[in-house]
This record gives C-alpha cells, structure tokens and sequence, in this order.
DNA sequence: GACGGATATCGATGGTTGTCAATACTCAGC
DNA sequence: GCTGAGTATTGACAACCATCGATATCCGTC
C-alpha cells in the first residue's frame, strides 16, 4: 500500500474513529428517511450543540456524511458507499 | 449503539487510523506466510525500530495483530476474524 | 427590518498521540 | 557467564484533538 493511499485512507478511519462520531452515524442510519438535523442528535449523545456540530462537520469532511440545508434546519445523511469501500479495506488485507 | 459498544469498537478502529499501522497490516497481509517480522517492517516504512514496535503494540492491544516470539524475532500475524467484525460494522450501518 | 430559533465558527484548554533517543530486556551461541 | 542481535520500554517533546463557552451567521416569521 503506497503511502499516499495509507494516508487517504487513514483520515478516513480516523473521522469514525470517535465514539461519539460512530453513534452519529448510527443514529442518522437508523433515523426515518436516513437522515438526521443536528437537534435531533445533541440528546441522545449528551453532548453540547457546538460539539455535535464540529463532529459532523469532521464527517462530512472525510465524505461519510452527506450535508444539506433545507431552511433552517440542516440535514445528514450517509453517502451512498462510503462506508463500503472502507470496510473493503479491511475485507481484503485479511 | 450503546456508549460502551461505541467505545470499545473506537478503540479498534483508532488503532487502525494511522497511515502507518494500515501499511504494517497490509505488509504482514502480504508477506509470505502470512506474518512478519519487526526487522522487516521498519525498512519499508522509514520509521525507526522503536516506533515500528510501538505500532505494533498497539495493534496487538487492540486484538488486530497476534504475536508470536520464536527465539529472538516476534512474529506478527493478523488475528483472523479481526478486520472482518470491523468491516461488519460499516456495512451494517450503511 | 426586527426577532427568535437552528446551526456554524472561534478561542481556549486539558488530554491524547506519534516520533525519537536512550536504555533495558531476551535469547542464542560461544 | 559474556557477547551480540532483535525487540520492548521509558522519558520527553511537539502536534493534534475533543470539549466547552461565547459569539456569529443564516433563515423564517411577524
């Protein structure tokens, strides 16, 4: 594995590598619709706003979470494959 | 998912959120046998033996890599089923 | 245009982590 | 037991990160 991928790869592993940021995603693929507003997500993680906010942005960021405003609220969603070409990933180096 | 599965799957998935320790796994992946020395691990990434071995470690804790010591080398192999149960996480909450 | 609610950004802080140099440990051979 | 080679551990330091409070931005409503 080059470098360059290792380094692609890992800033990918490092964004689910959170447990905060695991639930997230766990609660927005359970959520009705697949998707998720912000004020949906502080409770149920007992974390502030500011904080669920970064989190997401941090996903979003590494292209696992899919980032749209509807009004005032602003939704998420998981990108169609992104989760699978990681677990691809682990699948093939075993 | 509840805060302490969270936890403990963001343990593992940490450990393999290093663009080094993901070209440690895919090296041992692809040696001959199936494992790997330390000694042949540091030449390939550029990193010292110390902080190969410390790599290593944490892979080792994380229940990633298995290992093995035969007279003075300690073999690293990839403890089956491990990469797998993670790969398994991501597909499910696609 | 002013207000209020939902979300994003900023600054600061305590904790974690990757890396290295130095050192200690372990085992095989003499 | 001594030596040397392979590996592990320790201590230190810089960089990064998760969290929070305060504040700014955005948008619908009145």
């Amino acid at each position: 594995m080059s470098a360059e991928r290792a380094e692609r790869l890992a800033r990918q592993f490092k964004a689910i590598a959170d447990p905060n940021r695991l639930r997230l995603v766990s609660l927005i693929s359970a959520s009705a619709g697949n998707e998720a507003c912000v004020c949906d997500l502080t409770e149920p993680l007992g974390l502030g706003q500011p904080t669920v906010s970064h989190h997401l942005k941090v996903l979003v960021d590494a292209g696992i979470l899919h980032r749209e405003k509807r009004g005032v609220w602003a939704y998420f969603s998981i990108v169609p494959g992104a989760l699978d070409s990681l677990a691809g990933v682990l699948t093939e180096a075993r």
